[in-house]
RNA sequence: GGCCCGUUCGUCUAGCGGUUCAGGACAACAGGUUCUCAACCUGUAAACGGGGGUUCGAUUCCCCCACGGGUCACCA
């Protein structure tokens, strides 16, 4: 039998640095396997404007580059494509009623009339004798003729008879065997009560559950959240599978949660935008009430990483290794390799801090694998948003981002930084850094070795590169100074930055008249 | 509180009874290189939660404790 995992995020709007992990490892062991990965939209409760909540979840997995072969579609219409569809369990209520009615008539489960308050001193006796209080509802025991009967004419929560003193046992893949006795466990609610319009909603484990056996999945591979769940579902499991001989539960590995500072990585713990992310996203054209508006924008959702600019592929790596390994020594590890060697027991126990440094540098090593030319293409959007060029690219533009490009070499690590080391070579008036000028500028000296060095250049011929660095040098020589103290502030004139690349290959790609009249006007700043 | 899961350098991890005075990576620190900044090169420091067993021998197996986490809904 094919392999066949799945991930069923609800819809929040937007798509979880830890869901994504999860994701991918459903989605690596589906690929290991040639097995199917299955999309499912868990919306049960289902109350908020769906396609909006679904849209970045889908976009997120389609920029991950993670495929789904079954589930809704793209355009998180509400369609759905594969076999089983739809995939959204909104539209799916009606599958789970009867499962539940059949499971009413089996007698695995029935209504339950108890009272809240009655559950409720029931459970202050249990607490008062230090004992944990174990549901088992009122009609546990009537003949399942009847409870259909009642149901009809009453309904109510319907409530999984869990048989007594049992013990309920499953080989995680990744935990190992996990065993529980059902006198732990409380007969748990499968479907609710009617709500106002007469619905009877399935709850999420009982939903989990039919999903998983009608759309056919063989692993699931989930958070570790979940496994106190599992024994609980087993037991539905074993409910529904009662009359189907031959079928049997999926088998389970629980991997382990994303911590971020040693504790889950929830919204409010989380670092705001630094002032040096915020200033790269204004530097591509995102205005502050942009930047204020989007709640989704901090390092646990994937949107951040994207807007950014940080590559799909080290993020995925990044995702990958933590909780992962492939052996003792290989941090890099591109997806054609995961994808040959995922296992799921080689998966850790123990939760793992999520670090953005270490992240980062993988986002470096694979900006690295990028030729000039494909960091280009990939900046493109940000330059954009930038304002930095327009749509029909001309083609002294593109040649002149191409040089940039090469010039930047490894210091493009964010797609974003692009617009950095662009802006002051594509932008006609320059803004000054007024940290920079304060630094180098308006110190004691600046004004007289830039005019210095502003009639030195009169005379470079040619003004290229390699001629303006032996000039550059040989000017610092003959002023008696440390060549960073001339780099300084012709850098900060030319540019209004104190980093970038070769100062040298700057001036070139500016030109001569450029470079003479930004100096002349950085004069006044001296 | 009941049940379940976990615990190796600051962080991610390797280790599946001896070949390990515990290996790699990120970060940190110190040097080198360089026209700024990156990149790059070299080096340094840094860990088996505690206590009992089992064994000739435990980071590795068992038990207890401590600590951390998950879960106990008509949430997902």
């Amino acid at each position: 039998m094919s392999v066949r995992t799945r991930f069923a995020p609800s819809p929040t709007g937007y798509l979880h640095i830890g869901g994504v992990r999860t994701a991918l490892f459903n989605w690596l062991y589906a690929r290991r396997h040639n097995g199917q990965f299955v999309l499912r939209i868990d919306d049960t409760d289902a109350a908020r404007n769906r396609a909006e909540a679904v849209q970045p979840i889908l976009d997120g997995f389609d920029w991950l580059g993670m495929d789904w072969d079954e589930g809704p579609t793209k355009d998180a219409s509400g369609d759905s494509f594969g076999p089983h569809k739809p995939y959204f369990q909104s539209q799916r209520n009606d599958r789970y009623v009867a499962a539940a009615m059949d499971l009413i008539a089996s007698g695995h489960a029935y209504p339950d009339y108890t009272t809240q308050a009655e559950q409720d001193s029931r459970r202050d006796i249990a607490q008062r004798m230090k004992k944990a209080y174990v549901h088992r509802g009122s009609n546990r025991d009537v003949a399942p003729e009847e409870n259909l009967r009642l149901y009809k004419e009453k309904p109510a929560p319907v409530l999984l008879k869990v048989p007594d003193g049992q013990t309920v046992a499953f080989d995680d893949h990744v935990r190992g065997r996990v065993e529980v006795s059902t006198d732990t466990i409380r007969d748990p609610a499968i479907l609710r009560a009617p709500n106002d319009k007469g619905v009877c909603g399935a709850l999420y484990a009982f939903a989990t559950v039919v999903d998983e056996i009608d759309f056919g999945i063989t692993h699931v591979i989930r958070a570790e959240e979940h496994l106190s769940n599992t024994p609980v579902q087993l037991l539905i499991y074993n409910a529904l599978l009662d009359q189907a001989p031959g079928k049997k539960p999926p088998e389970f590995g629980h991997i382990p949660l994303v911590y971020y500072k040693g504790e889950k990585m929830s919204k409010r713990k989380l670092p705001p935008l630094s002032a040096i992310e915020i200033n790269a996203l204004k530097a591509c054209g995102w205005t502050d009430d942009e930047i204020k508006g989007r709640d989704d924008l901090n390092i646990a959702t994937v949107a951040y990483y994207r807007a950014l600019g940080y590559l799909p592929a080290a993020l995925v790596n990044y995702l990958l290794r933590l909780g992962w390994s492939l052996n003792d020594t290989d941090e890099f590890i591109p997806l054609d390799v995961a994808v040959k060697n995922f296992s799921l027991d080689r998966v850790t126990k123990a939760p793992g801090n999520f670090d953005e440094k270490k992240l980062m540098w993988l986002q470096t090593e694979y900006m690295k694998l990028l030729s000039p030319a494909e960091k280009l293409e990939r900046s493109l959007p940000y330059l954009r948003r930038a304002k930095l060029i327009g749509d029909p690219l001309p083609d002294a533009t593109r040649e002149l981002l191409l040089k940039i490009a090469e010039a930047s070499a490894d210091r493009i690590k964010l797609l974003s930084d692009f617009v950095f080391y662009a802006a002051p070579l594509v932008k006609d008036a320059i803004e000054y850094n007024p940290k920079a000028v304060a630094d180098k500028l308006a110190k004691p000296g600046a004004g007289e070795r830039l005019r210095a060095y502003a009639e030195e250049l009169k005379g470079v011929e040619p003004f290229d590169a390699p001629t303006l660095l032996a000039s550059f040098m040989a000017f610092a020589t003959k002023l008696g100074v440390k060549p960073k103290d001339l780099d300084g502030p012709v850098r900060v004139a030319v540019t209004g930055e104190t980093t970038g690349f070769s100062l040298p290959e700057t001036l070139a790609l500016l030109g001569r008249d450029k470079v003479l009249s930004r100096i002349e006007g950085s004069l006044k700043m001296t």
